[in-house]
DNA sequence: ATAAAAATTTAGACTAGTCTAAATTTTTAG
DNA sequence: CTAAAAATTTAGACTAGTCTAAATTTTTAT
């Protein structure tokens, strides 16, 4: 089996290696892992030597068929406690990555089973993520950045691609839950913040930084 | 916080106290942990540090108040994860201890909490063991062991002492489940084994070693 | 094209937890 | 009561993962 630690780098390398496109880079990896770029050197060559990324000294990372294998079943295992955490025990979708950070790590095959089997096989996380099936596949969704819909559009929201509590906290101000859909009023020129009309008919304000971290896809 | 090995020590303190008077020694600890003697000492000398025991070189350790509310913490977090393995997901009795043992470290007071009320505020874990309260307090059972029932007098199963799934699936196999009712039909002077009676009238052939280790409270 | 800047790796050290072997203390048997 | 046995602790070493500081490689800007 692999470490805690190990699971986590591999998990983050799939993380930044699915916003980019090419090798990820140590500076990247010590930045998302709070750790040092020395420490992740060191981390580098061991997944290496196990054969579960590729790497060549200064050139960056990708993982190797078996990095990503175990890579995503560190995610469907996450994803699958988020889904338990919100629809079973009442968390709020702001208060589950921490926690859901730790259950990732629990070793069982039967548990992620039947956990999956309980909860109804959900194709989806609190998030809106897609969770990775048991064989190892990663769902592939079409959705697009709400900072890239035109005006007059109307779009339902489908996901977001920043987990943080503040971010959450933030939508639930605004009243943008997932799957609720919302129409472009206005885009502004200067710095790209967008009017949303909510299906009450409420305008909402959203920044650019926001609408960026917001997927979209056809409304219902 | 305490360190994830801390609370395995805390906890193996907690339940060999509870089985015995007075101190308990370096060599059980070191035994129950399946480490050396030598790491227990060492481990020792930091818990006493931090006040979690009490703790005279060569005298054996007891828990301070401190380190019993944590371990208690533990064993809270252990017994409610199992009534959720067993009651939620559907694995066997036998089946839960060593997922349990990992889910019991997860640092959230709320996950606890949520879990605890999720399964209703269950009083007892699947092996019949009392969950300690959120206040730290560990139920009294007035139970006592089958080994020690008088032929003749009609009990309940309500509990076992020894957790290890071969044990757990030989109670399966003579098929005494919890909560069961037996009368202790014959008992043998030589062996102290037992003959009990279940109630669909069937009687199964019980060993002393088995006998010991089971707890029975009054029948109905 | 090359020097400065940025990124990365290496070297050496630290911590937590473990180990073996040796030293010390306590217990036990005669 | 004392010598041997048993239990425990200390000493010194190892691993995984981290760090800082220094060395090396790559990239960037003129």
């Amino acid at each position: 089996m692999h470490s805690f630690t190990e699971e986590n780098y591999l998990k983050t390398i799939y993380y930044l290696a699915s916003r980019q496109t090419g090798e990820v880079s140590t500076n990247a990896l010590a930045e998302m892992t709070a750790t040092k770029a020395a420490s992740v050197s060191d981390m580098l060559r061991k997944l290496a030597d196990k054969q579960l990324i590729h790497y060549k000294k200064y050139q960056g990372v990708r993982l190797t068929e078996e990095g990503e294998r175990v890579a995503l079943q560190i995610i469907r295992r996450h994803r699958l406690w988020e889904v338990f955490l919100v629809e079973k025990l009442g968390f709020g979708w702001d208060a589950v990555h921490d926690i859901a950070e730790e259950l990732e790590h629990i070793r069982s095959e039967e548990l992620v089973t039947r956990l999956d089997t309980y909860l109804g096989c959900p194709q989806f996380d609190p998030h809106g993520d897609p969770i990775p099936t048991s064989a190892g596949q990663m769902p592939q969704t079409g959705y697009q950045k709400l900072s890239e819909i035109n005006t007059g559009q109307r779009v339902q929201l489908m996901g977001v691609l920043e987990h943080s509590t503040e971010f959450l906290q933030h939508l639930d101000h605004l009243d943008l839950t997932l799957s609720c859909s919302v129409t472009v009023a206005e885009s502004n020129a200067f710095d790209k913040s967008l009017l949303v009309q909510l299906e009450s008919g409420r305008t909402v304000f959203v920044s650019h930084e926001v609408a960026k971290n917001l997927l979209v896809g056809e409304s219902q």
